[in-house]
DNA sequence: AGGATTCTCTGACTATGGTCAGAGAATGGA
DNA sequence: TCCATTCTCTGACCATAGTCAGAGAATCCT
């Protein structure tokens, strides 16, 4: 790595703390705790079960009952056993917590105005726009890949968001019954295999890879949660694709698009795929694309 | 403010905070409590008085104290009296503190390469680039600029380097008695101001405007520290000594400047000021600048 | 039914970071 | 010379954040 990189990230990282670091602190925790303000800000509207505040924030289960204990009493949460598991319990907001969330919420907005003020207007537009450049790198570097059954809860997610969002943008909408879906047998062991992506533990995207004997590799629904696109997952998705493929001896990676797809297309031409005639009759696809793997183009 | 910029910084402010923010305590104080890997590394190498990092870390002096102390014990630093002025003490660090601070500086080393490692070099490029963006423009909204006494040691410290500086650019040097200096007299009140730009305390450039009496308004010595160019210090200084100009009845702002200060050349222009005829026999100067000032241009 | 497991809570404890009110030494100013 | 000021240190506090080892209740599994 790049010594001219390490010392930029470190400046960066040395303004960013004295800057945000203090003062997010700061305004946050100006009359609570400032694990009690983040404890309340993570319960959040829709309430929660101690067990995910638990994980979430990766805190001690003694530590967190005390904390719960500390906004009970002063009116902000409300603890109940969950109905179904009784040992189970769930955190709610009170109306006194939900303004208390309220004003943290404004709190945020007030540091965020405090570090743009001082600048002028063209200065902000490009503070702004860098800051997203860097809040998306930096979250597209968290992101993990990982091979899982195509009947985890984690790809079933996924599968799921990824026909309704067909369904919505495909002009005459997608019936599943119609298309030519590999079942998932053709998508694990030995036939295939399915990626998740996930961010902060919450699946984000998913990929599947068809193997099939003696045959092309073949992607298959390929999705990016909204959420995540922008982070260069699409991209990551077709590489590790690609070297598992030639990892399991393919030298050919094939798949199929729908014309209102059309940054997928981009995305395909931009990492090495060609268009090629249709290799099958998949009535939802107007492009189909192949690229040469596993050695350098001759 | 815009309220979809107040977002986006408040997204940044999330993933910063918990991506930068706690790796960063984390590797500081693996194995010292961060209070004193702070102190420790704020030292540095050359030594400080006590009260100066009482000031810069804004410590209380009873806990900086106790935290020097447990420092000394571990035979990190060594604290003495000040020679000239035996109240104040002065640390410094010894030889292992010396290492331990080497140690820091590569864990820092560390927590930047493992921001960059998970992307690829692209990303990399643009992750740094946004980085330094951002890092400029946070410090940029931090810089604070004060009407001093020219006499004062900041506004001195400014010149010195200001005359230095000269000397080096200009191809046959520069000799301030051959000039048209104004004297101290001319850039204090009523017949002139001396800006100072301030970062963290300490002085980072400088501007003075002359006010003659029924003549137009002269900006002289605007200076920027190295350190502190490409902040959009330039463009500050001139729209505050612009407006303070108005603020004296001036309707015209004048200014000259050598050659070998180009880029000075097309800030000036960007600012709205446009080349004039000499209107004064500086020997030093090549172009000569006017704007008028005041109210919109007719 | 009964033992293992899961989940939360309690009590006891620790370290860190920090404040506050002087005390004591050195210095500066009248 | 003496009083005020500056600077550091000490002792006595305090709150927050967190850990650890059970205990008790509910549930799961066989």
């Amino acid at each position: 790595m790049d010594a001219g990189q390490i010392d930029q990230v470190r400046r960066f990282n040395r303004t960013v703390t004295e800057r945000v670091g203090a003062l997010h602190d700061h305004f946050l925790g100006r009359d609570r705790p400032i694990g009690e303000a983040r404890l309340l800000w993570e319960i959040g509207e829709a309430g929660q079960e101690v067990r995910q505040l638990r994980e979430r924030l990766g805190l001690d289960s003694g530590y967190i009952s005390r904390l719960l204990r500390s906004l009970t009493d002063a009116g902000l949460v409300a603890v109940e056993p969950e109905p179904g598991d009784r040992r189970v319990r769930t955190v709610r907001l009170t109306e006194a917590g939900r303004a208390e969330r309220t004003m943290l919420d404004d709190r945020s907005d007030e540091l965020a105005g405090s570090l743009l003020r001082p600048l002028n207007a063209a200065q902000r537009a490009r503070l702004v726009d860098a800051m997203g450049e860097v809040d998306r790198l930096l979250t597209a570097a968290t992101v993990t890949l990982a091979a899982v059954d195509p009947d985890h809860a984690d790809a079933r997610h996924c599968l799921r968001s990824y026909f309704t969002e067909l369904q919505e943008r495909f002009e005459a909408g997608f019936d599943p019954a119609r298309s030519l879906l590999p079942d998932a047998g053709e998508l694990r062991p030995p036939y295939g295999l399915f990626l998740v992506a996930r961010l902060h533990g919450e699946p984000v995207g998913c990929a599947g890879l068809k193997l099939p004997p003696g045959a092309p590799a073949e992607i298959k629904r390929m999705w990016v949660a909204p959420d995540a696109r922008r982070l260069g997952l699409g991209r990551r998705f077709l590489s590790e694709l690609e070297e598992r493929a030639v990892r399991h001896g393919r030298d050919v990676l094939r798949l199929d698009t729908n014309k209102t797809l059309n940054a997928a297309k981009g995305l395909y031409e931009a990492c090495g795929f060609r268009e090629v005639p249709a290799f099958n009759d998949e009535p939802y696809a107007h492009h189909w694309f192949e690229k040469r793997i596993g050695r350098p183009p001759a």
